[in-house]
DNA sequence: CTATTGCATATTGGATCCAATATACAATAT
DNA sequence: ATATTGTATATTGGATCCAATATGCAATAG
């Protein structure tokens, strides 16, 4: 009796609440540039796209507030954040700070199956041509690599800040060969990794975001439009 | 004509909404410990006591949850969080390592009037006995010293990493003599600062963090039923 | 006496409605 | 023609109401 039952319900009480559903979708929408800063998100639209009424979108967007990806202003609405270059430099410095410290932390105890599963990511989003679905896999094998430091708040630190930049990425590794090259970094740190070398695996974290930060600079340098 | 008028009334478009409010008034009860670890916060009750409906409150409770300074569970409401002993060490290991390098990119372009009003802060709270009061002239102290980095993203990280553990601080501090050791210590560093000695201010500032730290294990050691 | 079940109450999630403000545009004065 | 003013519309902020779920307690079966 009782057999597998509850493990089988073990998600029923876990439910998404609208709220939830439409803070992940915008928070995608904004990440994949879908959203593009300055773009302003009115209410009603969602609401209605979702088919609920416009509190559930208030909620989430006094989240994606809380997290500096939109910005409210009183009675005109949310407007999606825009960077600066200077506010870009200091996304990938803090990054570039944080990432090599976590990892180090990370491989000290590093699971077996934490090590699996990052390489799926890795291979798995190699044949991935889609910009769209890169940028997730890139965040998960990022986040893998990183959550056997039992950092939490780091990485939840480390999760908003390449959020925060995660558009802009994604616009210049397009057009730049940059997902071949990251492919190359990511599998090369994972061998770093599956090796336990933390300190080169923190090495390499580190010239892989400041690689990644000088390309974009020389992206924007040439696209000043856009 | 006009002579005076537009800065008497820039502040006039921004009263701040009730959502903003509650969450600053949510935020402070929390940090200052009157709203402890585990407590529930009833919506309809603040709602009450503010005068206004429970929808602002909820928004203002999912700003807060996306802070991480309460736990939201579906029908269930919001619970202040608690941290482990494993997750303080964490905030402040976070805190050691950032702060040194904000403080120092800060003294490199200080300006005068930064350094009159950190001094300001540290003067006034040293003859304030309340510790409830305290706490927000310390994190004025230091926030005030780390403005002229131009780090908004490092700054918030930091000013919610200190929200996280000021109510764990202060119940330490009104008993073992912390606040005259912390008011030394600022001082210190406040003159460190004012030399443009940044090397200086930032050992300093990861030495002042790691004392907290080991102050406040110590403290818990000992108090283990709160 | 204990464990389960059913019900009443409390609390949260969400929908609908009204108020406050912003925005776009026409009307008017200079 | 330009700047100002008035007005209509769109949009957000907040209040009130209803639905969904949780919680505490009494009733009942064993």
């Amino acid at each position: 009796m009782y057999e597998g039952l509850e493990e089988r319900a073990i998600d029923l009480g876990k439910t998404a609440s609208s709220s939830d559903v439409i803070y992940n979708a915008l928070r995608d929408e904004i990440i994949s540039g879908h959203l593009k800063a300055g773009d302003s998100i009115r209410q009603e639209y969602i609401a209605k796209v979702f088919n609920v009424s416009r509190i559930p979108v208030r909620e989430a967007l006094k989240r994606l507030e809380a997290q500096g990806l939109v910005q409210n202003e009183r009675y005109k609405g949310a407007v999606v954040s825009s960077l600066s270059n200077a506010e870009i430099e200091e996304i990938f410095a803090i990054r570039a700070y944080l990432e090599p410290l976590v990892i180090k932390r990370s491989v000290e105890n590093i699971k077996p199956q934490t090590l699996a599963d990052a390489r799926r990511y890795c291979e798995e989003f190699s044949d991935e041509e889609d910009a769209g679905k890169w940028g997730e896999w890139n965040r998960l094998f990022h986040e893998t690599l990183y959550q056997d430091a039992n950092y939490p708040f780091h990485l939840k630190t480390i999760r908003e800040a390449i959020d925060r930049v995660d558009s802009y990425i994604r616009a210049q590794l397009v057009l730049t060969h940059g997902m071949t090259r990251a492919r190359k970094e990511h599998l090369e740190i994972l061998e770093a990794c599956e090796q336990g070398d933390g300190d080169r695996a923190a090495e390499m974290i580190r010239q892989h975001i400041q690689g990644a930060y000088a390309s974009l600079m020389e992206y924007l340098k040439e696209n000043k439009d856009s």
